[in-house]
DNA sequence: TGGTCATTGTAACCATTGTTACATTCATTG
DNA sequence: CAATGAATGTAACAATGGTTACAATGACCA
């Protein structure tokens, strides 16, 4: 654990928090498609990302879905930490986009580094401030944005966040991502690959231009 | 300003940061529809409401307008907040929606402050928290809710905001707030009139069904 | 009081997205 | 190898929202 943590992290925290973080952290791991934090969980602790990712998911009452954003190795969820010190119930859902591996750490050392710590405190608002710039990116999409342009975005993005330009999706999935209907998502995408921006394969999918 | 500071966060803050804002805090006002804080603006204060109300915007490259969320009487704006502490730009335009009246304050003691007073430390996480959830509702609103939805949920907002079910509004206004075109919204209030829910009258809007 | 401009009403049409329905392809498994 | 089910392709149609165009109304000012 302290290997990947400083992998990870060194560059922000001094040697002594790296200590705590090893001592009072749980290490835990998530496979692909396996649900790390549900909507309504009551929340009390805060994930740190060392390997893999994780996508962040809103639903509504239907049961709608939609992806607001990916976390990767650094990232902590800003909605997380936030649910935590304001002792409410999850917003969201999180999803193990790939094998994932993560330390939790529990609410009370959150607000206790708050106070002991800058680079704690610089990380944690760093966070918040990464998030909200997702989230106003997630809302310039679905607010701006064409579902065929919605879709080629998605599919860079989750490229980038999987190292790979083969996608291993159907499109039944990004259909739920992108909340709309699977004839939609096959409509579209028959279209990106006559414009040869992407080539389409029975469960994955190439995508060239990034 | 002491006496509304105390008024609208007396209940939050103890007197000691009571008194340093006080002293280190620039009262300022903006006259209804007076721009408070523009894209790109170069962030150095967060502002404490203490009177009033701000609308939040968003714009994206081509110059459409989409309307985020309102600020009241206590509330900050953590977008600003996070702009100033990672030293970016403004990410959105703050409008004044009525006169209002608010304190700045700069960036250097938002970080000491911080560090040290426990209250503050938690005003600037629940205000965190609170905007997270805002945001959250606008894209639960824009990916789920058709545009009749959102546009009696906006009357309803707005409402609300300014005490008054009278809104002074037109047709245009509203459309550049939900980012749709003035006939739609014309077409919508028509019907919202015709189910009882409003009243038309030139330049405002009566709400009922609050 | 007449003219001008902002505001609102409304029709007709278009574009995008959502829905239903059904055919086809491919992998897996008995 | 046939059967099954998941995944994909595609057509036809519906619904929502966006666009253009123009008329009507009301407020304000010269």
């Amino acid at each position: 654990m302290l290997q990947e943590l400083k992998e990870a992290y060194g560059f922000l925290f001094e040697e002594e928090l790296i200590k705590e973080i090893v001592e009072t952290g749980v290490l835990k791991t998530a496979k692909e498609g396996e649900i790390i934090m549900d909507i309504n969980d009551y929340i009390t602790s805060m994930p740190l990302l060392l390997e893999g990712a994780i996508k962040v998911l809103r639903e509504d009452k239907e049961g709608n879905e939609l992806l607001l954003y990916f976390l990767e190795r650094g990232d902590t969820c800003a909605l997380t930490l936030s649910c935590c010190l304001g002792q409410t119930r999850s917003e969201i859902r999180a999803v193990a986009e790939r094998n994932t591996s993560f330390i939790m750490i529990p609410v009370s050392k959150i607000e206790e580094w708050t106070a002991r710590y800058k680079s704690w405190r610089n990380f944690v608002f760093e966070s918040y401030h990464s998030r909200l710039t997702e989230m106003l990116e997630t809302i310039d999409t679905i607010a701006f944005m064409n579902m065929d342009e919605r879709l080629l975005r998605y599919l860079q993005d989750k490229a980038k966040i999987n190292q790979s330009e083969a996608l291993q999706v159907t499109h039944q999935q990004i259909a739920y991502d992108l909340h709309t209907s699977r004839v939609v998502i096959s409509r579209l995408l028959k279209k990106l690959e006559i414009e040869k921006k992407i080539q389409l394969q029975r469960n994955q999918i190439m995508v060239h231009d990034l």
